[in-house]
RNA sequence: GGAGAGGUGGCAGAGUGGUCGAAUGCACCGGAUUCGAAAUCCGGCACACGGUUUACCGUGUCGGGGGUUCGAAUCCCCCCUUCUCCGCCA
């Protein structure tokens, strides 16, 4: 959510920068919701002051013994008129938060401008594609050669979108996410953190993803969602706190399954695992101090990088341009991981600075230095998306008879298996 | 699942219809004392919003929502939540 002071004193900056990013922001109606929720309020208050005096008058008289009647009928004409503007306030200021939280963040002034994905910038590349002698096949090939694959099982068992993988790739699927969680805990400094895979309302409202993205969830019962990416229950272990400065940055780092229903992804990565209704995810959240926010980017996306370089994976760092940057974030890098199978970089990490916006909405505080709370900045990554990195390990390390070598940063969590081949019956 | 007890400022903890946004203690900030510190003493110290604008005035907030009343932290109803005991259970 964006500070409402920012609209009040300079509408047109943020029209103008929300523009950028293709969103058309409705001036004339917040400027009228304003008007209306100035007159409605400041009315509504002194009639409060009134009937506050009266009632105090009357105390007074009572306590004396002296006879109040005279104040206490003069209550009744106030109170009336009191239900019928307390009751308008509270539309409009219900109207108001409910406009100021469909708008997305402002993106940063670097960020930049651009309609869609073509028009992201690549900021870099690490590592060289590797040059086959044969052409190399897509994970789906791979792992169903390999009978650790299994796509037609998992729709048996719950529907399309749902993968079945079974011995050391499965293991494997177990050791990437170790690795990752041991880098980030060991050497990044992130505590590890295990959470809720189901999250309320107000969680989901608090980083963003409610109440416009509901059609992306999966709910459960009445109040309570799969989460989306751990995001949504890490980031919100500080709303409402107002946090020591000296506790500033928290780091924490969380292993879970994501959940998501693509909903207006059909036709899209419909082959293998790209795209699933559920996937593992590492994920890396840090709160930061306002003026840290931004070096605290760049140092966490370097975190997400040092995944990659370790498993040797080829990558690019893409900066997303205004018109593709999320609702919520105000800048985002994504990490784009070699794929042999498509021939392309596909997105395997998306590392963003949040500023204050969701901290606003979660109410997520420190004392600065002169003693006034201040939203805190928040800032996560994937590093990385579980799945996705063990597709880029088969791909990338396949060999001609379709068994794939494996990086030796996971051997150590693979019981010494240094292949997976199929086997020899 | 059954029974009971609670949710008050950063924390602890008073307050059961009226000058209560709320005693007291701790923590914190400023000052005195001290060579300095501890201890002690004095003072300050919730948040949000609105109006005016460095001073100021007002409104709202005592888990959330609704109700009674001229007036609610205090009474009534619903919800959420924490704790204790019993049962069950990975």
């Amino acid at each position: 959510m964006l500070d409402i002071q920012l609209l009040r004193k300079d509408l047109a900056t943020v029209v103008a920068r929300l523009a950028t990013r293709g969103y058309p922001l409705d001036a004339p109606r917040f400027e009228a919701l304003e008007n209306e929720r100035k007159d409605i309020q400041t009315r509504t208050q002194d009639l409060q002051a009134q009937r506050n005096t009266l009632s105090k008058q009357i105390g007074m008289a009572k306590g004396k013994g002296i006879d109040a009647s005279d104040l206490m009928q003069q209550v009744p004409a106030v109170n009336t008129a009191l239900v019928d503007l307390e009751a308008r306030l509270t539309i409009v200021q219900d109207a108001m938060q409910a406009f100021l939280e469909g708008i997305p963040n402002l993106p940063q002034a670097e960020v930049p401008v651009g309609k869609n994905e073509h028009d992201n910038v690549e900021l870099r590349r690490w590592g060289e594609p590797r040059a086959f002698d044969f052409t190399p096949r897509d994970h789906v090939d791979l792992g169903e050669g390999l009978d650790l694959l299994d796509f037609p099982t998992a729709v048996k068992i719950a529907t399309s979108r749902f993968a079945l993988m079974r011995g050391d790739l499965a293991r494997l699927h177990r050791a990437l996410a170790q690795f990752m969680l041991d880098i980030h805990s060991g050497e990044h400094g992130y505590e590890e953190v295990y959470v809720p895979y189901l999250v309320n309302a107000e969680a989901l409202r608090g980083t963003g993803q409610l109440p416009k993205f509901e059609e992306d969830l999966f709910k459960v019962g009445d109040n309570l969602y799969l989460i989306p990416t751990a995001e949504v229950p890490v980031t919100n272990i500080v709303a409402g706190e107002i946090i020591p400065v000296e506790n500033l940055p928290i780091r924490l780092v969380a292993h879970t399954p994501c959940f998501r229903s693509e909903a207006g992804s059909y036709g899209r990565d419909t082959r293998g695992m790209i795209r699933q209704h559920q996937f593992d995810k590492v994920e890396m959240v840090q709160m930061v101090h306002p003026d840290d926010s931004s070096a605290a980017l760049e140092e966490l996306t370097g975190h997400a990088e040092t995944i990659l370089q370790r498993l040797g994976l080829p990558y690019r760092v893409m900066a997303l341009c205004t018109g593709d940057t999320g609702f919520s974030a105000a800048r985002t890098y994504d990490l784009e991981v070699w794929l042999p199978g498509q021939n392309a970089y596909r997105e395997i990490s998306s590392c963003s600075n949040f500023e204050a916006f969701q901290a606003r909405r979660m109410q997520a505080r420190f004392k600065n230095e002169a003693g006034k709370n201040e939203f805190i900045h928040t800032i996560n990554g994937s590093g990385l998306a579980v799945g996705r990195c063990l597709v880029a390990v088969l791909e990338n390390y396949q060999e001609a008879d379709g068994s794939i070598t494996l990086p030796e940063a996971l051997r150590p969590y693979m019981r010494g298996v240094e292949r997976l081949h199929a086997d020899e019956s």
